[in-house]
DNA sequence: ACCTGAACACCGTTCAAGT
DNA sequence: ACCTGAACACCGTTCAAGT
């Protein structure tokens, strides 16, 4: 037994990542566990914590993943010509599509006081920038930091909409509800935001 | 042992749920453990099992007073005169002050695809009601379902915002951040929503 | 150097056995 | 009828021992 070297070290922390979000896909958060991690890759639990230092680095790594799929999913959609509206909806379907992954994000939390790691946040902002460019693009009137304000407020707003979709169960009712009220948010905080006054 | 009969089932769950939210508020939810519960009533893990079916239950039943806490909250500083930014505020500053138990209504969550219970939907909805008495005094123009669907969007929009400051690490600086953010949401939210036109 | 798998401490849940 | 506490299955993590 051991040193089997099939795979290099950067090919089994794939392997891991993968399977992983194959896990949480189709069973939930609360189904990741090492040992069927372990089965699934066809190695033992041992060799997991050769490649990550515990579980909840493992998890932090599968949540970076999950904002850089919901980055590429916003600009795979984007259009010429599309519309702030056509983002915020870009993210509620993104969250629809993958349920699991998405909760993810929320349901697992640092312990309280704990810090979150750097290129964790780094990946988080960068799914937030297609609304930036979108949002500085269509004003004339806001300073670099108010835009900056306008995007993190519609973002963090569009997530609140969705989380209370996802707590609920998904029904084409629900779903339907929780786009009207992107479609809502979007439509009345931009008007408003483009009648303020400049500074 | 056995048969102490010292309290009544309803006391024990009393103690069980005010040990158990000392404890998430302390610790945190990842910190919420059955046999910790236990030595805390001065009891054995079994009894717990009395009064709870399960650790999910009595989860549901802890989140669900946060909701009323929270209403308790909103209702407490609701003063003659208040705006709806005034309640916003409300929010955030309720979830600030109670971030173990706050976030622990968004950290645990059912299985996928699993229902939510009804007596725990409706605390959470009742927690929005103020929301709705609020809208709907200050407009003329909407239906009742139109107001509806505008608290819903402006509450689940907070709530986005409460969340992402609460990932972070809480610090003067992000809560002043998450503030500017309320604000900013529903000053430009409520203008554009005024200004809709009627169906 | 790479990988195993037994061992450890801890978890939620059950239930026969005491009073 | 009420409550105990041992037992069970399962969990994340470690590390001596194999190749």
């Amino acid at each position: 037994m051991a040193r089997r070297s099939e795979h290099s070290q950067a090919e089994i922390k794939e392997m891991v990542l993968e399977v992983a979000e194959d896990i949480v896909r189709e069973y939930g958060y609360s189904a990741l566990k090492v040992r069927k991690i372990a089965a699934d890759i066809g190695y033992t639990v041992g060799s997991i914590y050769m490649v990550f230092t515990n579980m909840n680095d493992l998890i932090m790594h599968i949540k970076a993943r999950t904002w850089q799929k919901l980055h590429q999913h916003l600009q795979n959609q984007q259009k010429i010509g599309g519309t702030v509206q056509d983002l915020a909806l870009g993210y509620l379907e993104f969250a629809v599509e993958n349920e699991g992954l998405w909760r993810m994000l929320f349901e697992h939390q640092v312990a309280l006081g704990e810090q979150v790691p750097d290129w964790y946040l780094q990946d988080n902002q960068r799914a937030f920038e297609l609304m930036y460019a979108m949002l500085k693009q269509h004003d004339q009137v806001h300073a670099d930091n108010q835009v900056q304000l306008a995007t993190q407020t519609l973002m963090n707003s569009v997530q609140g909409v969705a989380m209370h979709l996802l707590m609920l169960n998904q029904s084409p009712e629900t779903i339907k509800l929780a786009k009207a009220e992107v479609v809502l948010l979007v439509e009345c905080f931009l008007q408003g935001w483009s009648n303020e006054v400049k500074e």
